[in-house]
DNA sequence: CAATTCAGCATTGTCGACACAGCTTGCATG
DNA sequence: CATGCAAGCTGTGTCGACAATGCTGAATTG
C-alpha cells in the first residue's frame, strides 16, 4: 500500500514543519487508528510529556482536532476521543451522500484523462488484491477510500475537496476502527465503482452523481441493517470493542 | 431552586466562558461584518494588544479561524484574512447546492410542525419587510441566510447542520461583504423560498432537494454571469488570486 | 447510616518571556 | 549606480509558571 496517508493539505513539505502541525498529525493518525481508543481521556500534560513538547503546541493541536471533530472538549473539565453513536454515523453517511454526489458529479465534468487513468489503475490493483482472498477484503478497507479519495480531488473543487479528505474521510476511518468494521459487500462494491468510473470517464455528469449516491446509500442501508439489532437506542452510545492494540 | 433570576454572572453562556472563545467569535463576527477588510494582515501582538488579552488565548482562536478558512495562515509568515476569489465563490456555491438540498430533503423528512410554523413566519416576516422597499431588500441579506439556517436546523442531522452554520455560512456573509453583494432578484428568491417550504411542510422530499438545488444554482448562475465581464475565466484559474498588500 | 460540606488535588486557562526565522535596511563594493 | 551582504528588527514558535476552576474524597452532622 503506497498511501493510505492522504495528502489533505495543499503543498508539499513534508519533513519540518511546525511543532504543532507534526503532533496534530500524529494525533489524528493514532486516533484513526485505535491506539488511542475512543473515550480516551486526554490530559494535555500527559500527552505534552508523552511527545516530549510543551502544553501550548499540544493545545493548538488538540483544538484542530477538536475543530475536525476527532476529540470533544468540554471547558475547564477535558478532552477525550470522541465515541461515534449510531446516529452520527448515519448522519455521516447523509453528508457522504451529499457530498460525494456532487464530487462525482463534478469528477465527470473536470477529471483529466491521466486522473481518468490513475482511478482505473487503482481500481484495478484492489480488484486483484480482492481476487487473491475475496470475500475478506482487507486492502478494501483503506483501498476504498483511496478510490473515494481520487474522486473528490478530481472534482477540482478545492472546498469539497479539503471538507472530504480533511474532515470526513479521517471520521469514516476512525469509524471503522471503533466498530471494527471490515468492508462489507466487497464484490458489490466493486461493480458499483467500476460503473461510477465508467460514467466518470464518458462524462456523463448526471450518471455518476446518480451512481455515486446509490452507492453511499447502500453501504448506509447496510450498516443500519448489520446494526439494527445490536443497539436499538436511536440516541444512545456505541457499543464499542475495547480491545487494546497490542 | 432560584428559579427567579439568578445571578447574573453566568446564566447559560456554553461557549462563552473561556476567553479564547470570546475572542474568537468576536473575531469571526468582525471579519464577517468587514472591520477586518479582506488582505489585512493579523499580528498576534497587535490583536492581543488591542483585545486586552495574552497571545496564548489569540492564539487559539486563530487557528480555529484558520480552520474555519476565515483566515490563511503561512508557517512563520503570519496570517491574513481571506481574500475569496470568484473561482472559491463558485466552488462554494457548489458546496452549498449539494449540503443544502440534502439539508432541504431531510428538514422535510424530520420538521417538526412548530419547526415549519417558524419558518413561515420568518418568511412572512422578510416579505413584508421587501413589502416596504422592495427592490432594495437590505434585510433580505439577512434574512436569507435566516431562511436557510432555519432548514438547515430543520434536518437534525447535527453533522450537517454544523457545516452549514459553523462554516459555510459564515463564509457567504463574508463574501456578500467583500463583494458588497446586495441581495440580487429578490422577489424570485422569495417565490422559490415560498416554494421549497410548501414542499417541506407537504414532507415532499424528492420536491423540497429539487428545488432547493434550484435555488442556489439560480444564485450561482446570477453571480457568474453578474462578474463574467468584469473576470472572464471560467473555472480555470483564481480570477482574484492572492495578492500582496504593500 | 446517609447526606452534606469542605478541603485538597488535578487539570485547564492564561500570562509573560525567550529563541528562531523572515523581512527590511543600510553599507560596502564591483 | 546597481548589487550583494550583513546587521537589526519585527513577529512567530515554544516554553515554563501562576491563577482559576472542577472533581474527589473524607470527615462531620442530622
Amino acid at each position: 500500500m503506497s498511501d493510505s496517508q492522504p495528502q489533505g493539505n495543499e503543498t508539499l513539505p513534508p519533513e519540518a514543519r511546525t511543532l504543532a502541525e507534526r503532533v496534530f498529525q500524529q494525533l489524528q493518525d493514532a486516533i484513526v487508528r485505535g491506539e488511542l481508543p475512543a473515550g480516551t481521556r486526554i490530559t494535555e500534560p500527559g500527552l505534552a510529556q508523552a511527545y516530549g513538547i510543551s502544553r501550548g503546541p499540544l493545545r493548538e493541536a488538540m483544538r484542530r482536532l477538536e475543530v475536525h471533530r476527532l476529540i470533544e472538549r468540554e471547558p475547564h473539565v477535558g478532552a477525550r476521543v470522541v465515541r461515534l453513536s449510531m446516529r452520527e454515523l448515519l448522519e455521516l453517511f447523509d453528508v457522504r451522500e451529499s457530498l460525494e454526489s456532487m464530487a462525482a458529479r463534478l469528477a465527470a465534468r473536470n477529471m483529466t484523462t491521466e486522473e481518468v487513468e490513475s482511478l482505473r489503475s487503482v481500481l484495478g490493483a484492489h480488484e486483484n488484491q480482492a481476487g487473491l482472498d475475496q470475500g475478506e477484503a482487507y486492502y478494501q478497507r483503506e483501498g476504498d477510500l483511496d478510490f473515494h479519495y481520487l474522486i473528490a480531488r478530481g472534482s477540482h473543487n478545492r472546498m469539497l475537496m479539503n471538507m472530504l479528505c480533511d474532515d470526513l474521510y479521517y471520521l469514516v476511518r476512525l469509524y471503522r476502527t471503533q466498530y471494527s468494521a471490515r468492508g462489507a459487500r466487497p464484490q458489490r462494491a466493486f461493480v458499483e465503482h467500476h460503473r461510477i468510473v465508467d460514467a466518470i470517464a464518458a462524462g456523463d455528469e448526471e450518471l455518476a452523481e446518480m451512481l455515486m449516491r446509490r452507492h453511499i446509500t447502500a453501504a448506509r442501508q447496510t450498516v443500519a441493517e448489520r446494526y439494527a439489532m445490536a443497539l436499538d437506542d436511536g440516541d444512545g452510545r456505541a457499543p464499542i470493542s475495547r480491545r487494546r492494540m497490542s
